[in-house]
DNA sequence: CAACTTTGTTTATTATATAGACAAAGTTTT
DNA sequence: AAAACTTTGTCTATATAATAAACAAAGTTG
C-alpha cells in the first residue's frame, strides 16, 4: 500500500519538524522555530501548545530581547520518558538508562560467565528489569528497550548468527517482548555504534559516515544519506569478511584473506603470540599489549602499526566505495589510537582516490565504550517520538 | 531550509502518486488507481482530469466490466515528450531519442577519432543537435539531455576525472546548457547503467541492487533503498580500485592490487598477451578473444574463467557489504557471459556469508549496450515529470 | 515618551481530501 | 424482459489545517 498525503499527515510531519527543531536548537523561541522551519507563526504556536500538553516541550523563562518583545524560550523535556539500552558484548553486559536526549542517567555492567544463550538470557532479563525499576518516574515511563549485539540481525529482530557468542537463529526481540510489555529494538552492535556516534557523538550531523567497530572481529555500520543502511534483509555491513588478500589466511567464515583476519583484535593477538611478544596463556592479552606499547616496547608498537596499515587497507576500500564524509573507528581499538592512527592515516592518504580526501575526516569514537548503548537508546527514543503523534 | 508540508505539497505528492501508478499499471481505471493508492475516488478523478489536461494521461476505450459499469481505461501518454540521451564511451558516442516510457525511438552511433575533449565536444553537440532535430513533434518537445560518461562526476555535473579519456575538471553540464537551452544531466556511466537496468531492464523494481560495469576498467552503480547512491560528493562507487590483493599489481590510481587490475577488459588483454594467446598488435583484442573462446580455444576459455573468478572476488566483497537483492553485470563483458558466469557464480556461492545467498540474484544487463543511455533517459524523464506539477 | 521592533495569538480565508449521495452503465437473478 | 444488484465515476457538503494579516503584548531606541 502506498502512502497517501492528507491533512493529517501534513500535521504530523510538521509537528515532527517542530519538535526536532526544538530538540536540535534548544532553547529556542516560537518565532525562531517558525523562521527555521518556514512554517507560519500561527502554525508553530498551535503545534507547540500541543507538544506542551504532551509534556515533550516546556517553556522556560524569557530570553534575550533582540530589539522587541522578549521571546519565551522553549526547551525539549528530556525527562518525559526514559529508555533502557543494553550493549551485549561477547563477555559482558553493559546496561544504561538514558533520558530522551540520550544522556546516560544510570549504568550497570557485568561480566558474562559463559556465552551460552541459556546462561545469558536470564542475566539479560534480570539486568533489564533492574534498569526498568531504577528508571526515574516520568510522564511516559520507560518507553522501550534496545539491545545491541555482535551478530547478524534480521529486520524483524531475529539473531541469525552471532559467531563469537555461538548463537544461531534466536528470536531475541520476540522473547524479550514476551517478558517485558514494551517495544524492543535489536540491532547489530556496529550499526548501533554508528547511529550513536552520529546522533550524540559529533556536533554536526554527518550525512555519509562509515563506522568501523574493531574488537575480536570487524563490523561496519553505514550511515548513508543520514539514515542507517541495513540492506535488503538487514545484514549489510559484513565488511569484516571483505577479501583483501587473495588466497590469504583462512577465516572461520570459510573464505580466505578476509579483512578481519588481518586487522582485528584476534589478528593482533595471534600475531603477537607468533612473534612471541605474548605467550598463549596471557590473560586479557589485548590490554597487556596496550600496556607494553605504552611502556615503549618497540615490538608491540610495530605490531600495532602493522595492524593499523591493514585497517587502512580495508578503510580505503570503504572510502572508495562510499565516498563518505567521515570515518569513525570505534570499540576496543580506540585504546590503541596513538599507535594505529598514524599508520591508518598514512595508508588512506596515499591510497584513496584523490577526490575523496578533500572532505574526509577520520575520527575515533567520541562516546567510547558507550557508542553501542547510546545508539540503541537513540533508536528507542526516536521510535517513541515518531509513534507519539496523536 | 527544511521542507514544510502544506496543502500544495500534499496535492503534488498525490498527483505524482497517481501518475506513477498509471505509468506502472497502465492501462488502469480511475477506480483501480483509487484502490491501489488508498486515495478517495473523487480525489483521483480530479487529479486525473488535470493530468489529462496536461496530456500526460489519455483515456483509451472502455475496459472489461467486472460485474458493473465498464471502466474507462487510462494510459500514460509516453509521446507527450522526448528525451535525448548520450552514452559517451571511450571511443564512441551512442545517442538515442526515447519517449517518456524509456522506449528508444531513434539511435545514432559514431566512433570517436580521438578522446581529446576539444575533438569530442563539437561532435557531441552536433550529435545532440541532430537528435533534437529528429525528435517527433509533441506537447513538451525535447524535455532534457542526459549524458553518461566513464568518469568521476560531481553532483553539479562537473567531470572531475575521466582517466580513460584523459579529461580533467570539465564543466560539461554548464557547457552543454549554454549551447542548448534545456535541462542537462551528467552522470557516471555505471550509475546511469544501474538506474537504466532498474527502471527498464527488469520487471520488478529491485530496491537494493549493485550494477557492475566491466569494460576497460570497472565501475559500480549502487541502488540502495530504491535510490541511486552517489555519496557525499557524487563519486561513490569507485569500487574498481578496491584492494583485493595486498601488494598486488600496480594500478594507475597509484594503489597496488586493485580489483580492476585483475578483473577488467584491460586485465584480460594484458594477461592474454603475456600468455601469448594474443599478440600485442591485435586490433579489437577483446572481440578477438571472444571469437577464440567461441571457437573452443581452451586457453582463451580458461582465461575468461580465471577473470570470472576475480570478478567473483570483488562481487563477494560488494555483496557482503551491501546485502543486495540483485547483482547485475553490464557493459562489454556481457558478451563473455557463457564463460565467466559459472566461475562468478561458483566463487560467490562459496564465499559470501550464507545468509546473503538466500535472496540473491546474479544477472547480466538486459538492456545490453543501451543500459547507460536508457539510464540517462530515465533520469531526464523523471526530473521532467517531477518538475511538471503546477 | 513617542516611535519602532519583535513575539505570540487570534481571526478570516483558502486549499484540499474525504465521505457519501447520486447518476450512469453495466451484469446477474428472477 | 424486468428487477435487483454492482461497479464506475462525478458532484456536493464538510472537515481539517496551513496561511496571511490583524492585533495585542512587551520589549528597545533615540
Amino acid at each position: 500500500m502506498n502512502r497517501t498525503w492528507n491533512q493529517y499527515v501534513v500535521k504530523q510531519e510538521n509537528k515532527t519538524l517542530v519538535l526536532s527543531t526544538i530538540i536540535n536548537e534548544t532553547p529556542i523561541s516560537r518565532a525562531h522555530v517558525a523562521q527555521i522551519t518556514g512554517l507560519n507563526k500561527g502554525t508553530v504556536s498551535s503545534l507547540v501548545s500541543e507538544l506542551i500538553d504532551e509534556e515533550l516541550v516546556e517553556e522556560s523563562g524569557p530570553g534575550e530581547s533582540s530589539g522587541g518583545r522578549r521571546p519565551v524560550m522553549l526547551l525539549f523535556n528530556g525527562k518525559a520518558g526514559y529508555s533502557v539500552a543494553v550493549d551485549l558484548g561477547v563477555d559482558y553486559l553493559l546496561g544504561v538508562i538514558t533520558d530522551l536526549t540520550g544522556q546516560i542517567v544510570y549504568e550497570e555492567k557485568l561480566q558474562l560467565p559463559d556465552p551460552n544463550f541459556e546462561v545469558v538470557f536470564p542475566l539479560l532479563t534480570k539486568l533489564i528489569q533492574q534498569l526498568i525499576d531504577r528508571a526515574p518516574k516520568s510522564r511516559y515511563g520507560v518507553i522501550g528497550i534496545g539491545v545491541g549485539v555482535p551478530a547478524v540481525v534480521s529486520h524483524d529482530g531475529e539473531i541469525l548468527l552471532a559467531p563469537n557468542l555461538n548463537w544461531k537463529k534466536i528470536q531475541l526481540k520476540q522473547q524479550l517482548e514476551q517478558v517485558f510489555d514494551l517495544p524492543v529494538y535489536i540491532e547489530n552492535e556496529a550499526n548501533a555504534g554508528a547511529y550513536g556516534e552520529m546522533r550524540y557523538g559529533f556536533d554536526s550531523m554527518t550525512k555519509h559516515m562509515v563506522y568501523v567497530s574493531i574488537s575480536i572481529g570487524i563490523g561496519v555500520g553505514m550511515i548513508l544519506d543520514g539514515k542507517l543502511y541495513t540492506g535488503l534483509s538487514g545484514f549489510a555491513g559484513e565488511v569484516g569478511h571483505m577479501t583483501i588478500v587473495k588466497n590469504g589466511r583462512p577465516c572461520r567464515c570459510g573464505n580466505l584473506g578476509c579483512w578481519e583476519r588481518y586487522a582485528s583484535e584476534q589478528a593482533l593477538i595471534d600475531e603477537a603470540v607468533t612473534r612471541q611478544i605474548l605467550n598463549q596463556q596471557q590473560p586479557d592479552p589485548f590490554k597487556h599489549l596496550i600496556e607494553l606499547a605504552a611502556k615503549g616496547n618497540q615490538e608491540a608498537i610495530t605490531l600495532f602499526e602493522e595492524i593499523g596499515t591493514y585497517i587502512g587497507i580495508g578503510l580505503t576500500n570503504c572510502i572508495n566505495i562510499f565516498n563518505p564524509e567521515q570515518v569513525i573507528i570505534g570499540n576496543q581499538f580506540i585504546d590503541a589510537k596513538q599507535w594505529i592512527y598514524p599508520a591508518i592515516k598514512a595508508y588512506v592518504d596515499h591510497h584513496t582516490i584523490g577526490f575523496h580526501q578533500l572532505d574526509l575526516k577520520i575520527d575515533f569514537a567520541r562516546l567510547g565504550v558507550y557508542s553501542t548503548a547510546s545508539g540503541m537508546a537513540a533508536f528507542t527514543v526516536e521510535n517513541f517520538l515518531l509513534s507519539q503523534k496523536t
